[in-house]
DNA sequence: GAGTTTGAAACT
DNA sequence: CAGTTTCAAACTC
């Protein structure tokens, strides 16, 4: 808010797209060498590298300015690189990891007083992992704390097996080096010493094991990831694999020659099943480091979970204050630390439930990239205000406004746009006003995308934020580059910014963009008597300032008034949370082939508007109705007469669905048979949606196309900070509702929790992690799952971000490891500890789809109360009461279910440690399904 | 460019 | 919650 201009300036939807897609870009190549990124590949179709790198980008890349500052994460502005320079630093350089130390501990410095121990140790995890980073930048790292964790990951695992192949001395000596650093604080020294000797990748574990009962927890965690790494490099590499065996025969000689301990460590190996014996042996090893052997893991990591929990805790308080701070790389830290640690903790929780499965651990790594997505979302999204947790990631990608939209879509079609954007960003640190402003402008320097036709709209929609990002990535990768002309412009403007739109004549303004939208599709308003300060302004409704194109009328929508905007906005979000939220949003038609024979049904593209149009004499054939705007096809969220939308008729829709249904996909048919209000709880269950202020949100990618949506929906995670956790989730095959909000609203009933509610909240989580791992489905489809519904009950959702912190976010966690990986985000669960999750069934019907889906069958079975507890949409009409997500049929996707079978796989190296939820058999079933999955596989 | 139409947002 | 009013965009001329 204070802060500097990044902050205040608003980020329209398109900049933070094109910010996204620079990050993104910027990130790509290393992403691709990572053993993650290639795990990632292999897993599915769509290159999760990208992704992966997405969330780099993302976390790398300075927010820009939003207009409604928000805690982000993201905030500070980094350089766009550091994630590419660390992935390929992490290739080896002794140079960089010896940055990579002095970055260390300047995070560290910066982080000590901020955070605890566990911090620290975090921290040393995230430093060990980035021994590989590049240390280009303190800002860099710090800024982007979840890239730093990916690259962390990609790397700690190159690392590890390099290492456990023959040394890099160079390697050891930078572990050495960050173990001083890190250790140097805890009086450990000969553990230098020692980790020389470990010339293995491994010195970092044998470091560890030195380190106090209390740094064992740490460790563990450390040690997760670093099975984590093991394990996806054992996934994505065999060749790696071998490596690692390796390095599990240091890991047991170092046990047992170090502590005395190596028994645990062998032991341990030895029972492990030869993929696993990697994790696992880093497991023992965190047993051993204590010295007691007898301590059980799980125990430990939960301890661990709970101290990052607290972490997570901590950290959603920096997000909150950090808005202010934003510009401060010791507050970035800090929330890279938390976003760290509530993803560890997620992992933790998983390793005991399913003792580091590796798809867990490739979980992990994802978690982090979609923190990263999901601070992306948010540093696209106008933002929250105040509460960095409650902060609700506006996935650029599917949700958008209308605005956005436009924007996307001239960005979309290229990814020269948003890479435009993105650079533009970069360049400057103006206010995201300005910055779109850039954009458009740059648009003219650019080729033009194609201007977004309507068929094209939808897709463009859609790449708006993953297609983007990936275009960007690409094209950076490939070297592609802002041409000067367009930097120069955005450099330009930036700088003159908002005092150009403001002194500008409308007239002027308005005949330049001769429509409202900017030739880059950036719309701007000509508000009269609103002061640009309600939702009838474009621009605010976007979370963007009015700039230069506006020929608004003593716009108040301006940096200069940023608590005006934001007080205003906070009132609008009291009213509606969802207010601010994306209006279209693209269902993750996920849909098995073989369901889709609705396929057509939809409109071209799979988005729908999340809460409908209203439109009684246009037929929705002119853009006075929304949907038609937007280039989606109406859905049954929509309460227009005479439908004609080109895009998809809405009884067309409704017929597709109850198709659908009947097939048998969708035991429940309510979608086309509910009510229409019951389906317009579209708009809570859009993650993107969600307003900053609005608990939280999540945000998947709305991304109209699948395969976009699908790669958005990687970036596009909940982020930790967000309280209320908007579960992307790639639509269930099944539901062929696709369309509008795929979003599940979840609301937690005021009663108890059921376990099942529980499941159902990591199932969700899980469909979600899975959707993007597997499915590559469009997170960014995905009906983001948001636990406080209704604007009365936003406020409940605040506490969504602790869910990490109830107790049953343990169970969550566990429930979701289980399930899937639940993503250490989510928070969903937690919701309020007395309420239960409802999954509202969108019109979308994606949470539908998502349980039953990706849903293991137990959490299907698992009966949800469905509370009727209405989600207050933002609208009040449209919420409808969630719907029995148990009921909805299984329908598998083919990748989900793929997806299942390999964190099923996982499970069994441990006993669970704690069962999902005792209470209910559902998880311990579900787990067991899993295990026989396994088996099977 | 002015005026009309339209539907969302805001208000009651 | 429904109905009405206000508003600004979309549209027409």
């Amino acid at each position: 808010m204070d802060s500097p201009k990044l902050s205040k300036s608003p980020i329209p939807s398109a900049s933070a797209f094109a910010s996204a897609s620079a990050s993104i870009s910027s990130s790509s190549s290393p992403v691709q060498e990572s053993p993650f990124s290639n795990y990632i590949s292999s897993l599915s179709p769509i290159k999760h590298d990208k992704a992966a790198h997405v969330a780099q980008g993302f976390v790398g890349l300075s927010s820009p300015p939003l207009v409604f500052t928000s805690p982000r994460i993201n905030t500070l502005g980094r350089p766009q690189s550091s994630s590419v320079e660390i992935s390929q630093k992490c290739e080896g350089d002794k140079k960089i990891i010896n940055e990579s130390c002095i970055l260390e501990r300047s995070v560290t410095e910066s982080q000590e007083g901020l955070v605890t121990d566990i911090k620290n140790e975090d921290n040393k995890d995230d430093v060990a992992v980035q021994l590989g980073s590049s240390s280009e930048c303190v800002d860099e790292y710090l800024a982007d704390p979840v890239e730093t964790d990916c690259a962390k990951s990609a790397c700690s695992v190159k690392l590890n097996l390099k290492q456990s192949n023959n040394v890099l001395q160079s390697s050891v000596d930078g572990l050495l080096d960050l173990k001083n650093i890190k250790f140097g604080s805890k009086n450990n020294v000969g553990r230098e010493v020692d980790a020389a000797q470990f010339l293995s990748g491994q010195s970092e574990e044998s470091i560890e094991r030195k380190l106090t009962s209390d740094e064992k927890l740490l460790k563990i965690e450390n040690e997760q990831g670093s099975a984590q790494g093991i394990s996806d490099g054992f996934q994505k590499f065999e060749s790696d694999r071998f490596d690692l065996s390796s390095k599990e025969k240091e890991c047991k000689k170092f046990g047992p020659q170090k502590d005395g301990r190596g028994d645990g460590c062998s032991n341990f190996l030895q029972q492990l099943p030869g993929s696993l014996l990697g994790v696992q042996s880093y497991e023992g090893f965190a047993k051993n480091i204590g010295g007691d052997a007898d301590v059980p893991v799980h125990s430990m990591t939960h301890e661990a979970s709970e101290l990052q929990r607290s972490m997570s805790r901590r950290c959603l308080q920096f997000g909150e204050a950090q808005p202010e701070a934003t510009a401060t790389c010791s507050i970035s830290t800090n929330r890279a630390n938390n976003i760290i640690s509530s993803t560890t903790l997620a992992t933790n929780s998983e390793t005991e439930s399913l003792s580091s499965s590796h798809l867990d651990l490739s979980a992990k790594s994802r978690t982090r990239q979609l923190v990263n997505l999901s601070q992306l979302a948010m540093n696209m999204i106008p933002q929250c205000y105040g509460n960095s947790s409650l902060t609700v990631l506006k996935p650029s990608g599917i949700g958008l406004h209308l605005n956005s939209i436009v924007n996307a879509t001239s960005m979309g079609q290229g990814g020269t746009a948003s890479m435009k954007l993105a650079q533009a960003i970069k360049s400057t640190s103006t206010t995201s006003c300005q910055t779109t402003e850039n954009i458009d402008n740059c648009s003219d320097a650019f080729e033009k995308v194609s201007t977004p036709q309507e068929g094209a709209l939808e897709q463009k929609v859609c790449t708006i934020a993953g297609s983007a990002s990936e275009s960007l990535f690409a094209e950076e990768s490939a070297g592609f580059h802002m041409t000067p002309n367009t930097k120069r412009k955005f450099s330009s403007e930036d700088g003159d910014g908002n005092d150009m739109f403001d002194q500008q004549s409308p007239i002027k303004k308005r005949k330049k963009l001769s429509n409202s939208t900017d030739g880059d599709g950036c719309k701007r308003c000509n508000c009269k008597k609103t002061k640009c300060l309600k939702l009838y302004c474009d621009c605010f409704a976007a979370g963007i300032y009015c700039a230069e194109p506006c020929s608004c009328q003593g716009c108040f929508n301006r940096p200069e008034y940023e608590e005006t905007v934001l007080e205003t906005r906070k009132q609008i979000e009291s009213r509606n949370p969802l207010a601010f939220a994306p209006k279209i949003v693209q269902p993750v038609t996920e849909f098995p082939l073989s369901n889709r024979e609705d396929g057509n049904r939809k409109t071209p593209s799979s988005a729908r508007h999340k809460r409908g149009c209203n439109c009684k004499r246009s037929m929705c054939l002119k853009k006075y109705c929304e949907c038609f705007q937007a280039n989606v096809g109406c859905s049954i969220g929509c309460r227009c007469e005479g439908c004609k939308n080109v895009y998809g008729k809405k009884k067309d829709y409704c017929v597709t669905e109850e198709m659908v249904n009947r097939s048998g996909e969708i035991s429940e048919s309510r979608v086309a048979a509910k009510p229409k209000k019951e389906i317009f709880h579209s708009e809570l269950c859009d993650p993107y949606h969600l307003t900053p202020l609005t608990p939280s949100v999540q945000c998947s990618d709305h991304g109209k196309n699948a395969s976009i949506s699908r790669l958005l929906s990687r970036r596009c995670l909940p982020s930790p900070e967000s309280e209320l956790t908007v579960l992307s989730y790639a639509k269930s095959p099944r539901s062929p509702r696709t369309s509008d909000s795929n979003d599940i609203l979840l609301e937690t009933s005021k009663g108890n929790l059921d376990i099942d509610s529980f499941c159902e909240g990591i199932s969700y989580n899980n469909a979600v992690t899975l959707a993007d791992e597997f499915h590559h489905t469009p997170l960014p489809n995905h009906p983001s799952v948001i636990i406080g519904s209704s604007s009365s009950k936003a406020r409940e959702l605040t506490s969504l971000s602790r869910v990490q912190l109830d107790p049953r976010s343990r169970s969550l966690t566990s429930g979701g490891s289980l399930h899937w990986h639940s993503s250490p985000i989510m928070p969903m669960s937690p919701l309020n500890d007395n309420k239960k999750l409802q999954g509202l069934d969108s019109a979308d019907g994606g949470l539908y789809d998502i349980l039953e889906d990706d849903m293991p069958e137990i959490l299907k079975d698992t009966s949800m109360p469905i509370k009727p507890v209405k989600a207050g949409s933002p609208n009040g009409k449209r919420v409808s009461p969630p719907h029995n997500l148990h009921q909805l049929g299984s329908s598998s996707s083919g990748p989900l279910r793929s997806g299942r079978k390999f964190i099923l796989k996982a499970v069994p190296s441990f006993p669970p440690l704690t069962p999902c939820i005792d209470a209910k058999g559902s998880c311990n079933q579900s787990r067991n399904n899993f295990q026989e999955n396994r088996s099977n596989d």
